[in-house]
DNA sequence: GCCAACGTTGGC
DNA sequence: GCCAACGTTGGC
């Protein structure tokens, strides 16, 4: 079983959007680069484990523990037009992006911040923590997440 | 295939 | 709002 990290933007979509989600559950997508594409068609499975992380904003940090329970399909929101996530280069036979469903298993009380995860020495080559990193599927080792699962407090729902 | 211009990400 | 870093685009 793999390991994950999953970004988002929490004006776009947060920890709360989750919690208030039907099951807890929901589709990421929108991700549309090609790299992260990658991994959410090839690598993401059902079952694997995945921090929630929220980015741009007051305290970008790990807020949530979720699971895969879809792994990757082909992405509707890049037909739809009225989707921020639109691709007009899309077509049904030509879906270049994919998606995955998630659910969300905890949350985290505290939320564990960026500035803590840098501060752990293990961590130091944690791809979250490089220079201009972009990526918004991270993966994530079993000995990053040991890590990382060390310094969380888990409230079940 | 190269690479300059441009757009986006994301921490600060 | 700034800016470094990186991805994408498109002319050649």
């Amino acid at each position: 079983m793999a390991h994950w990290l999953f970004k988002t933007e929490p004006s776009e979509f947060s920890l709360t959007d989750l919690l208030a989600a039907p099951k807890q559950t929901t589709r990421w997508d929108g991700i549309r680069n090609y790299q992260a594409r990658n991994y959410l068609r090839d690598r993401v499975r059902i079952g694997d484990s995945v921090f929630l992380y929220h980015s741009s904003c007051a305290e970008p940090g790990i807020v949530g523990l979720m699971e895969v329970v879809r792994a990757g399909y082909p992405d509707p929101s890049c037909l739809d037009p009225e989707s921020p996530y639109y691709d007009s280069r899309c077509t049904p036979d030509h879906i270049r992006w994919h998606a995955v469903d998630v659910h969300l298993v905890a949350r985290l009380n505290p939320p564990l911040p960026l500035w803590k995860i840098r501060e752990e020495q293990a961590l130091q080559g944690f791809q979250l923590l490089r220079r201009g990193n972009r990526l918004s599927i991270i993966p994530v080792t079993p000995e990053e997440w040991q890590h990382l699962i060390k310094r969380v407090t888990l409230v079940p729902l």
